[in-house]
DNA sequence: CCCATTTGACCCTC
DNA sequence: GAGGGTCAAATGGG
């Protein structure tokens, strides 16, 4: 179980480093030195966390188990496992991805704070999408969600949610906004949340709607990006690290 | 009436 | 047996 120790403080240097960077980033005031170095704080933790993922010690996310049940009960599902960090600004809830998502389920996770609700594919049963997600608030922090996208979208809606990776200028000049789409409560953070991209052939596509929420977004790059307080990770079978990158090139301008 | 959400129960894995 | 994931009936909103 020392395998599963080391991932789980990996995973937790991890988040700190990345949400350091981020953080530092943003700060008009931080000296460059510091940003540079807080990127490459970040960066190195990622490599650490490749390194052990490829030497055998499974990373995954929140201490889940390196090949998720879903693997195993599902067939054709769990190929593509991906975890974003979505911070919002407003506490009501996080963001679409202009997909259809119909929740499922809510659990209390132990030693969660926050329940995990779980999401599938509208057409599941009608287009047999295999997709799901799941979401859950961070408990460091209430503004942050994590949302582990499972499986693939195989349904039609996969090419119609268009994927919005920008560059970072481009975010600069029109960050998109991720945010709920009915303002609901916060008590039920989740139930809004179900228009998010997830297979790695839309990585990311934000809500067209204007006024959405103000203040976060995010931006794909080589698995991790974190930018005015918001952060994803990207996690997938490694045979898929060539089919993200390949697709970045299809959103250059 | 249709569809999405809620929620308790059930199933599976460890 | 515990914990996590899914199912399905009940419920509510448009």
């Amino acid at each position: 179980m020392e395998d599963t120790a080391l991932a789980s403080e990996l995973e937790r240097l991890q988040a700190m480093a990345r949400e350091l960077d981020a953080r530092v980033h943003d700060d008009e005031g931080a000296p460059a030195a510091a940003r540079q170095l807080c990127g490459a704080l970040a960066a190195s933790v990622d490599r650490a966390v490749r390194l052990a993922s490829g030497s055998g010690n499974a990373v995954k996310n929140n201490g889940q188990p390196s090949q998720p049940r879903n693997s195993c009960r599902k067939a054709g599902a769990a190929k593509v496992r991906m975890q974003v960090r979505v911070a919002t600004v407003q506490d009501t809830g996080p963001l679409n991805d202009g997909l259809s998502w119909r929740k499922y389920g809510q659990k209390d996770i132990l030693g969660a704070p926050y329940p995990r609700s779980y999401f599938r594919c509208t057409h599941r049963h009608t287009q047999d999408c295999a997709a799901t997600k799941q979401v859950q608030r961070a408990a460091a922090d209430p503004l942050l969600f994590d949302v582990v996208y499972i499986g693939a979208h195989t349904c039609a809606q996969q090419g119609a949610a268009l994927p919005l990776l920008i560059s970072r200028e481009q975010q600069q000049q029109q960050p998109p906004v991720f945010g709920q789409e009915h303002g609901s409560p916060a008590a039920t953070e989740a139930q809004s949340i179900h228009q998010w991209p997830v297979e790695p052939v839309t990585p990311f596509s934000f809500p067209s709607s204007p006024g959405a929420i103000d203040g976060c977004y995010m931006l794909a790059s080589s698995g991790y990006a974190a930018v005015d307080g918001l952060g994803f990770d990207m996690e997938y079978e490694p045979q898929l690290d060539e089919f993200f990158f390949d697709q970045s090139d299809l959103f250059q301008p």
